[in-house]
DNA sequence: GCTATGTTTCAGAATATTCTGAACATTTCT
DNA sequence: AGAAATGTTCAGAATATTCTGAAACATAGC
């Protein structure tokens, strides 16, 4: 892969972290092992991306613990390396397993708490409510399914990304 | 709605707003909003939630700026008055499609552009950028469709809540 | 015009997040 | 054992985000 891709790659990624809220370092740390086909070890990760040993070292241990990247031992080679792992998949789940249960849940319950204890005839909250309920009941089942299995979540994927997964109208 | 059901709901939904990137005061001010059945202005929202007038004055324009809130005038009340909008559905769009924009299309175009110049027979990385192609190329069309129309989203939703959206194995 | 009431702005305070780098730990080599 | 290479930790630096509060601004009523 040309440099200059990989660079861009490695940066958008970083800024998509935000998106499913994993830092920027852990990102592209993340992107760069993933556009690369050797091993690197954390002297060349420090370098190339311009980050300090400890932040590395730190993000590694959690890109490790979130089960995205492995550990290598080259032989020869003293040092600890390092390999994205093929599935992208896992993290994925778990950060959205983890964030659903943190932020998600609570908010759900909290509104339908709050529904419950709406008063009668109250009908404009009621159905202000209502609505959000919907909403969020509907999120809830597709985390749920998406988070259930990997088969599962496969065959999920698979069916969204087909033509007309829904129907029209 | 008791005041304790209502304060609950207040918080959790601040907790959420990170989940779609909106701060803990605009969060909590809309939750209050969407809570309560009469009009409120800037002063009672500033005593409910402890906040600066400053700070509520910036959200309030904000969340009116993402129309999810709308400004009234109560007659023989010079102050401004704001409730809810019945409908939620506009805030998700909008900062969908705007974190849509400005995170997610650029990854995925970095992605593209790193795969098309990964060198030949590196299968490796291939492997690996491909399995994440398909992954963020599902999204998008998922994200495509919710943001095409509020009708085509509504219809999506109701899919998507339904017992078996998918087909199972 | 002047006052009372209400809103907005924005510089800088407070807070939260992320990163650095030096100290320490561990392993391997001589 | 001592030295060199490598990895980890963590206190506090750097940065980013959010919030405050006082001043500026707006408007209505007298």
């Amino acid at each position: 892969m040309q440099d200059k891709a990989r660079r861009d790659f490695v940066e958008s990624w970083g800024s998509m972290g935000a998106l499913w809220g994993i830092n920027r370092s852990m990102a592209r740390i993340h992107a760069l092992l993933l556009a690369t086909r050797e091993p690197l070890g954390l002297e060349e990760i420090t370098e190339q991306l311009g980050i300090s040993r400890g932040n590395a070292s730190v993000c590694l241990k959690e890109l490790r613990h979130w089960g995205v990247i492995r550990r290598v031992h080259l032989m020869g080679e003293r040092r600890d390396f390092y390999i994205a792992e093929e599935d992208v998949w896992s993290m994925l789940f778990r950060i959205a397993a983890e964030r659903k249960k943190r932020e998600f849940d609570p908010a759900l319950s909290a509104l339908r708490e709050a529904m419950s204890s709406t008063e009668e005839g109250d009908d404009l909250v009621q159905e202000r409510l209502g609505e959000l309920e919907e909403i969020l009941r509907a999120v809830e089942r597709l985390l749920q399914r998406f988070l259930a299995s990997e088969e599962a979540s496969r065959a999920m994927l698979k069916f969204m990304s087909a033509k007309v997964p829904y129907p029209q109208k």
